[in-house]
Formats: C-alpha cells, sequence, structure tokens
DNA sequence: AAAAAAC
C-alpha cells in the first residue's frame, strides 16, 4: 500500500515508534509534507486541524536528524537542532508529548519549555542537551536571555499555528527568536488559516518553499455540522441548554470572546446543574492543566473557553462546539470548531449570533469558508428552564457593577488578578531596529507625531508598529 | 473590541 507508515523507509527506532502508536497509513498531510520535509525543502503547509500535522512535520525532522549527523565542530554536545513554536502552553505540551513519543526510541532528546511554570526544571533539562526544543515564545526567550538555550546551531524551524505565530501581538518576539538562529535553515510553517497578508508576511521568511494545500485552506471540516442562531444575547444560556438538551450533548466547547466572560458564564453554568470548568488566560497554569484534564477524563462535560483553547488542541471524541459568542476573527471560527468532527469523526458547532456587530461577523466568516450561512430563529420549548441574563453574561463592564462589597470583580470570579502587563523586553539583542530609534518627548503637549501619522491616509500599514513604541514612552516617562 | 505570550 503506497500510503502506509511502513512504505516511508523510516529509520528503525522511528518506525518502531510509530507502529507502536497504531500509525498505518497516512492523512493526506503526512502523504504530501513528508517526502517535501525529507528533501530538505521549506513548506508552508495550510491543513485542517485534526489532519496529523504535528507527525507530518515531526517524523520526517527526526529522521534527516538521524540521517544528517550535526556537522558543526561546536563544543556544545547536544545543540538544539530544531525548534518548534507554538501560540500557546497546552499546544507546546501536546505537540512535544507527541514528538517524544516518536522519538522515544532514538537518542534525540526533546524537551519542551513554557511559561507560568517554574524555570529550573526546564532549565536543568536545557542544559543536559537536548536535540529537538518545543517552545513558546516568551519563556524561550527568558532562557535564550539567561544562555540556558544555545540555538546557533538550530537546523529547522518550525512554526506551527503560524498564522498567529506572525500576527501583531507574537511577532516582535518572533522576529527575536529568529534573530538568533543560524539564517542557513529549513523552516516550515503549519496552519489551518492563512489570510493573503499573513501568507504574504510568512513567505518573506522561507526560502523557495513548497506549498502544501490539502483541503482548500480555511475550510472547515466537511464531518461538521454547523449551526448558527439567532438569540437575543439575554438568552444566550437558555438556547445553551436548550441544544444541548434537544441534541442529547454529552460533552462541548464553549467559546467565549473575553477572560471575564468566561469565568463568569462557566460559574452560571455550573449553579445551572451542568458539569463546567473554565479555561482562560488569566488562570495560573495549574488551573489550566487541571481543567483540560478534567474535561479529557469526562469529569465535567462543558469546557468554557476563551480562543486559548481554539487552536489545535486535539481532544478526542468532541461531539460538539458553542460559539457561545460570535469569534472576532473569522479565522477564529476556523479554528473553534475544528475542535470537533477530528480524524474523520462527526461533530456539531452551533453558534449564537445576538446583539452587536454579530450580523457582520458572521458576515465575514461566510466569506471566510466561501459556505452560505444560514441564521436560523430558535423557538424556546415550554419545559425548558427559563434562564435569562439580566445583561450581556459577556460584558465584562457588568461584572463590575456587580463585584459586590469590595468592588473587585474578581469576588465574584474564579480567576486570580490579572497579570501585569508585560514590560517592553529591554535587554534581548539584536533587536528590531524600529525599537531602537530613541522616543523622542514630543514638544510641550502637543499630541505625538506618531498620532498624526496613525490617522493620516495611507499609514495603515504601519500603525501596527506604532502602537508599541507608545507603550515603550510610558515606561520612559513613569 | 479580545486573546495569547515572561520573571
Amino acid at each position: 500500500m503506497t500510503h502506509s507508515f511502513s512504505n516511508l523507509s523510516l529509520a528503525e527506532p522511528l518506525a518502531r515508534a510509530v507502529a507502536e502508536l497504531g500509525y498505518e497509513s497516512m492523512t493526506p498531510i503526512q502523504e504530501q509534507a513528508i517526502p517535501v520535509v525529507l528533501q530538505g525543502k521549506d513548506v508552508m503547509g495550510a491543513a485542517q486541524t485534526g489532519t496529523g500535522k504535528t507527525a507530518a512535520f515531526a517524523l520526517p525532522l527526526l529522521q534527516r536528524m538521524l540521517k544528517h549527523e550535526n556537522s558543526s565542530t561546536s563544543p556544545a554536545r547536544h545543540p538544539v537542532r530544531a525548534l518548534v513554536l507554538l501560540p500557546t502552553r497546552e499546544l507546546a505540551d501536546q505537540v512535544a508529548q507527541a514528538i517524544k513519543a516518536y522519538a522515544k526510541y532514538t537518542n534525540l532528546r526533546a524537551a519542551v519549555v513554557f511559561g507560568g511554570m517554574d524555570m529550573k526544571p526546564q532549565t536543568l533539562e536545557l542544559k543536559k542537551g537536548v536535540e529537538v526544543l518545543v517552545a513558546t515564545p516568551g519563556r524561550l526567550l527568558d532562557h535564550i536571555e539567561a544562555k540556558n538555550a544555545v540555538l546557533n546551531q538550530v537546523e529547522y524551524v518550525v512554526l506551527d499555528e503560524a498564522d498567529r505565530m506572525l500576527d501583531i501581538g507574537f511577532l516582535p518576539d518572533l522576529q527575536r527568536i529568529l534573530s538568533y538562529l543560524p539564517k542557513q535553515r529549513i523552516t516550515l510553517l503549519f496552519s489551518a488559516t492563512f489570510s493573503p497578508e499573513i501568507k504574504r508576511l510568512a513567505n518573506s521568511y522561507l526560502q523557495d518553499p513548497v506549498t502544501i494545500e490539502v483541503a482548500r485552506s480555511n475550510a472547515t471540516a466537511s464531518t461538521v455540522e454547523q449551526h448558527f442562531y439567532s438569540v437575543n444575547p439575554d438568552d444566550k444560556r437558555r438556547a445553551l441548554h436548550q441544544v444541548l438538551r434537544q441534541r442529547g450533548i454529552k460533552q462541548a466547547f464553549v467559546f467565549v470572546n473575553s477572560k471575564l466572560g468566561c469565568a463568569r458564564l462557566a460559574r452560571s453554568l455550573e449553579r445551572e446543574g451542568l458539569k463546567t470548568t473554565a479555561l482562560h488566560g488569566d488562570k495560573s497554569q495549574d488551573e489550566r492543566l487541571k481543567a483540560l484534564e478534567s474535561f479529557k477524563s469526562g469529569e465535567v462535560d462543558l469546557l468554557v473557553c476563551t480562543d486559548v483553547a481554539a487552536r489545535g488542541l486535539d481532544i478526542k471524541d468532541v461531539p460538539a462546539v458553542f460559539n457561545f459568542d460570535v469569534p472576532f476573527n473569522a479565522e477564529d471560527y476556523v479554528h473553534r470548531i475544528g475542535r470537533t468532527g477530528r480524524a474523520g469523526a462527526s461533530g456539531l458547532a452551533v453558534s449564537f449570533a445576538g446583539g452587536g456587530n454579530d450580523v457582520r461577523l458572521v458576515a465575514d466568516i461566510e466569506k471566510l469558508i466561501k459556505t452560505k450561512i444560514e441564521l436560523e430563529p430558535l423557538e424556546f420549548e415550554e419545559d425548558t428552564p427559563k434562564i435569562r441574563d439580566q445583561g450581556r453574561i459577556n460584558d465584562g463592564r457588568r461584572a463590575w457593577r456587580d463585584a459586590g462589597e469590595t468592588g473587585d470583580p474578581r469576588d465574584v470570579l474564579d480567576a486570580p488578578p490579572a497579570r501585569a502587563p508585560r514590560p517592553q523586553r529591554t535587554s534581548h539583542a539584536p533587536r528590531d531596529p524600529f525599537f531602537d530609534q530613541p522616543y523622542q518627548a514630543p514638544a510641550n503637549d502637543a499630541a505625538p507625531a506618531w498620532e498624526a501619522a496613525a490617522r493620516s491616509p495611507g499609514s495603515r500599514s504601519i500603525s501596527a508598529n506604532i502602537k508599541p513604541k507608545r507603550k515603550v514612552a510610558a515606561l520612559f516617562k513613569s
């Protein structure tokens, strides 16, 4: 059979691990990407989630690392040869576990570093030497700065969820990390969604790349049944109860647009008798792992979450995804509903469109996935409990009003206080030239020049660079 | 608009 892993002539230790994991036939992305990566080409890979992307890049990389010894004469005995970057901690953990399983019978070592955890164990592991390093950007920069991780011999870089890694929130950190790597290297980019702008940007990081598009990019899995219900924002919780019951849904992701809304919704649903946990970025890493674990084990039925859980998380048999809020970005819709209907299973995606911009957001989604969306009315049944919000459940401002005696909204939440805003890095070199421009205090109280620039026509392309500079200015002033 | 990512 041509589609079988056994036809790949993988090195024996890899073949053994693959067999042990029960992998037999390759998925389309694996079939297309593995030979290309084996040849040492740069790749831009667009594939739906749940199609085996991790194995598609990790197996050929490990194979090459086994075949081609590190030719460097550096004293480092175990330099990092492959670097895999991801946008969330949970994803980094998940991908690292997969790679460790593939590399189990080789002498190649893999490690993962991400924030929210003690530095020390990670440092120890790095000092012992690892060939494959999986990381989130912030913590990796810390390790680079502390000289725990030396990346000057990296041969392979993988950006998973590449479109997120290249977006404005991550780009500065990403650029710094890339500046520590040898120019001569193999770069692989993977994501389910690629906007045209991101595609252009991505291409500037690739040399003569091979584009692999398994399904049309931005496509949703055909196995996922999608519904959009028109619901008064105050009735969304009631609608959720009803759909869960009507369809007999056992377990679901429930996506909410804000951390505050997430914590509040989870608490409400819990009170209403549903076994629920919340997952968002203001929880401690320990709580985040516990939340995910309790969902995986079936201890809870509903995982109410922000977009921290939108991408890549591979949990078997999630029957349904709810968009309690329509996501702000159409791309996130594709990623969110990709949590269900994985690996050919059937799935259900139910979105509630209510107030605000929802009509426009739904139109954006329609355009992106190139599928007509019907907004369906939702008739409430008599025996659905009459739950009604006094205000929008996901309106953060309301939580402040409800904050109880102390006036602190955290009193009504299970979330720990939010992290302080991240100060700008100052010591990582080399730096983005834009950040190196000394801050010019505006004369008297006139608006700084960049404000006018940001408003002037044609400045759209640089406005993204302008915002961080303002923060730098704020730091200098205080 | 929001979320994510560091001590």
